[in-house]
DNA sequence: TTGTAAGCGTTATCAT
DNA sequence: ATGATAACGCTTACAA
């Protein structure tokens, strides 16, 4: 693999390394005579010469890259979970329009700080994003935002750290009104599946506001109606079935997410119970197979794409020195209601 | 952000940037004191001292990353597809474990050859895989292998280029089973809704296969019986109401994708048909949500998070300069049956 | 056992 | 209008 340098091309051209740069930089103010611009540009056509990315970081100190930085556990996660590759769709287009490339990096509870920190303090990427990061990554994120890293800190609306920039979905709010629509439609024993461990910022605001609704509505939840799956349709049915074995007359579902209720709606079927009359369901997340449910799952409507694009512009600004000013965004997640728990309110 | 510069160690040390780097490195056969290594690694850990990678690369010439080029269409690919994220999951742990970094880089219609020159000629990669790559693509891609660099094409399995080392699942082998499986129960009026448009050599593959089995048992196709989807299930959903607009009498749906499929069955359902009386089904994918499809869907099992791993491994075995050959490795897809196709053949 | 110096491919600041 | 030269941070012969 050999790669033509800028010396090959002045000497080819006649001319010094400098004009070399002068001329395919198009650097203004600079009075290069047509006749050398000519020359240059061919030798640098006939030789494929193509600048190379680590020098020009070197010296410039810019990589034109950015990380993108997400849990993962064990191959289940972004193996199994819909939201996060078209997040990284819409991070990886906003960025290639502008030129960067991005860097994927996804981060499973074996080696916590190390690979961020190593991103980051290697030089590697100019910025950062953080999907839905843990509790426990969250110091060195704000360490790094602290010493004016730009870094955009996605899903986790973690108080006292003033330092990021943050988007957030109010999950906790979208929750509550997941639950409500439910309980407007008369039901009172309304079940739960997590979609993952709770130590996850975003699984705990969605309980919460679950927890919420049912409060509002002077609802004790009873715990043999919540449980914790692991993102994996499998889980969800697993864990419906739980439920129902727990005879616990419950009759409404509200999943952590699409793919949750897909498994219970799954076990649901297997048991010989329709849905939505025997149990309504709401999801979270509107997959792109949530319409196609059977029946069409109502759920709460997140904008992977353009929340990833969002995210990377807003980190693009900062890298560019605009938005001074720490930014706290908070997205809308409207309830789209489509076939899954029935017609109208009771 | 300020980042130490093993200079700095090598003062606060007082020792040498090369007895830093020797230290650091654990370079053998330099025999460094005990007491002077000591006093430099400290020196770095009070620091914080992390080498910078981008001055790494420059005097190594390597980069430590590998690049991951993809198909992408109109958001929509890379934004539903199921299969490209384990793929990529499987590309980036693999990779992960052996201490590189992979870029990412959608390659839409609008820019083909240029982004993905520009990765490899800029020194940006060490490598790549190419998955999916269309015929267009082929041409660099062939030269690139040509001149040495490392490259694995993944999924799309044209000859004559005998350059690039290769993985592949035999799509048309596959597809054929499936529509055997389909003729073996007895079903002689089978449609087929491809996931893409056939310039992808993976669609193209799959109908061939299609036409294999029927062909093979004497079987006319009727142009009305097939038909081209996006990726998306709507378009799945769009093309089998415009299948039973034609009124063909088909009995039976091979589906380009499982994604397809579950469009497929949405539309069967909302025509009131039923899966598998009135048409059966077979998918192609087993994406994860196949198994939780109503009713399940009987399916070509790939594996993307293998592959994906595979593709990895094999191309950092090639950059480790190992397997001089040109590989050509072909995947096995089992047919995994479940319930959309009815019980046992008539 | 440790230090000096050259080189990796750019860009940018000066002279000329 | 163009060309030396230094600088970016690191590795690695080669010297001492």
């Amino acid at each position: 693999m050999k790669r033509a340098t800028s010396h090959q091309v002045a000497t080819l051209a006649n001319v010094s390394r400098t004009t070399v740069s002068f001329v395919l930089n198009n650097v203004p103010g600079m009075g290069i005579s047509d006749e050398t611009r000519e020359r240059v540009l061919a030798a640098a056509r006939q030789l494929g010469y193509v600048p190379n990315a680590m020098a020009l970081s070197l010296a410039s100190g810019a990589t034109q890259t950015i990380g993108l930085l997400m849990p993962h556990d064990d191959q289940v996660h972004a193996n199994v979970d819909a939201y996060i590759p078209r997040f990284l769709t819409g991070v990886t287009l906003t960025c290639q329009a502008s030129g960067y490339k991005v860097l994927f990096e996804p981060l499973n509870h074996a080696a916590p700080a190390g690979a961020c920190l190593n991103l980051v303090d290697s030089g590697r990427i100019d910025g950062l994003i953080a999907l839905n990061p843990r509790q426990a990554d969250f110091s060195y994120l704000n360490d790094a935002a602290g010493n004016g890293f730009p870094l955009i800190v996605f899903g986790s609306n973690l108080t006292g750290h003033d330092n990021v920039h943050s988007i957030d979905a109010d999950n906790r709010d979208a929750a509550r009104r997941a639950t409500e629509h439910l309980l407007a439609l008369g039901h009172r024993r309304i079940a739960h599946i997590a979609f993952a461990h709770d130590d996850y910022p975003i699984v705990r605001e969605r309980l919460l506001g679950f927890r919420d609704a049912m409060q509002a509505a002077d609802l004790e939840v009873d715990p043999a109606w919540v449980s914790y799956g692991n993102y994996s349709a499998q889980s969800g049915a697993e864990s419906m079935r739980a439920i129902l074995a727990r005879s616990s007359g419950v009759t409404a579902l509200f999943a952590g997410n699409d793919t949750i209720a897909f498994g219970a709606m799954a076990a649901l079927r297997d048991a010989g119970l329709s849905i939505p009359d025997d149990m309504a369901i709401v999801g979270y997340d509107d997959i792109p197979l949530a319409a196609y449910a059977a029946p069409p799952l109502t759920t709460m409507r997140t904008e992977p794409f353009t929340e990833g694009s969002e995210a990377a512009a807003m980190l693009l600004r900062i890298m560019a020195g605009e938005s001074s000013a720490r930014a706290h965004v908070k997205a809308i997640v409207p309830l789209v209601v489509r076939r899954s728990c029935g017609a109208s309110p009771t």
